[in-house]
DNA sequence: AATTAACTATACATGCTGTATATTCAATTT
DNA sequence: AAATTGAATATACAGCATGTATAGTTAATT
């Protein structure tokens, strides 16, 4: 029973760091091994020190430490440019930058590439991580509604949307990341990109269309 | 010690036959369960009618079983057509061709879609099918090199080739699926790589060079 | 000085993969 | 007909994972 109630201060403190170290150590096992099969809530809590208890006092599940591992990374990750990307007057720039943020993050760390793979067995986990991912939806949507009049059907600019979005998702840069740099990857990515909106404009010369 | 050989015949067929009973339990699992997680060599036993070590007696293991499901549904999938769409004079069409082919098979068994995930979680599970995929590189490979003069730069090739081998995998298809008839995605994939065709191909009006 | 809350130690239930051993039993071989 | 073979079984075990339960420790707060 709770009679006195026992406010923050120095031991909020402590859980914050033990809880960050946690973290770390769940990127850095993320990081190091090869698939995300090796990674367990035993091996995390060893490499940070702690008890597994301890793991699940603070998350709760291996599922929300995952989340907490992706949102940490994207915390770090650069990601608050997308911002200032939709607020370029030009859409077709805009979209460019923002592929320059995205790739930045996919390959900022290691740990991303896993976390995806963590989708693959866990649906509740991957329903969290699509939903974070609608936030790159909506600015695709939201540009290529800027770059498109109303010539342009309902269905195509669907159609373009989804396919820009699938083009700019970690699959895609992970597929087309072998046997390139980061750099080549960005500029395919934006080339293939203009390649759709390019399809999709209606000022586009007589030889393009069918 | 054996001395005596003891060769074929009901033994062998009884033994197929259950190994049948397996495959078909294991896709069958696949098909009906939410995720690759509740995918265990435990249930497909129960379910085919067989002791779990049986499973072990025929495949050997996990990943041998899903290999074999894989190759079983490959068998049945059409893919067999890919020899006829490659015989095709235009090369154009006959990636066309392959896209239907492909798009198909990827929507041919619910259970692709999770041997897919598995890849997340065995390396050499994932190996083993990336290996399978190897044909349809090739394939998309030698229609490019058709399409193309000697006005194309290899690199140009490759990343064309690449990013066509991308837009036809089932993670892309996946992806699309989602909101739309199998047909549709068909035409946007087709859409798609002509797109990136086009922005390759040396005669392409002026208008589109940057 | 009493109380609170995070952390720990330990144990347990459950489920999975993979291996080992001994046994059953129908099909084959001699 | 009798001996032999081999797939399938029954049963058990080792190892590792997630997740839960219980009781104890310890340092900060009241």
């Amino acid at each position: 029973m709770r009679r006195r109630s026992y406010v923050s201060s120095v031991r909020d403190v402590a859980a914050a760091d033990k809880r960050d170290r946690v973290i770390d150590a769940a990127a850095k096992s993320l990081r190091k091994h090869a698939g995300i099969a090796s990674f367990s809530l035993e091996n995390v809590a060893k490499a940070a020190g702690v008890t597994r208890l301890t793991v699940y006092n603070q998350f709760g599940s291996r599922r929300a430490l995952l989340e907490a591992v992706f949102d940490e990374i994207a915390r770090q990750g650069g990601l608050a440019g997308i911002a200032d990307a939709m607020a370029m007057a030009d859409p077709r720039a805009a979209l460019d930058r923002l592929i320059d943020i995205f790739c930045a993050f996919w390959s900022r760390d290691g740990a991303v590439g896993r976390l995806h793979d963590a989708m693959a067995t866990d649906p509740e986990f991957a329903a969290a991580l699509v939903e974070r991912n609608e936030r790159r939806r909506k600015a695709v949507g939201a540009l290529v509604g800027r770059m498109t009049g109303k010539a342009v059907s309902r269905r195509a600019r669907q159609d373009a949307v989804d396919l820009i979005f699938a083009l700019t998702s970690y699959a895609m840069f992970a597929m087309l990341r072998k046997g390139r740099s980061a750099g080549e990857v960005r500029a395919l990515m934006k080339s293939a990109c203009r390649g759709v909106l390019h399809s999709l404009s209606p000022e586009r010369p007589a030889a393009d269309r069918p």
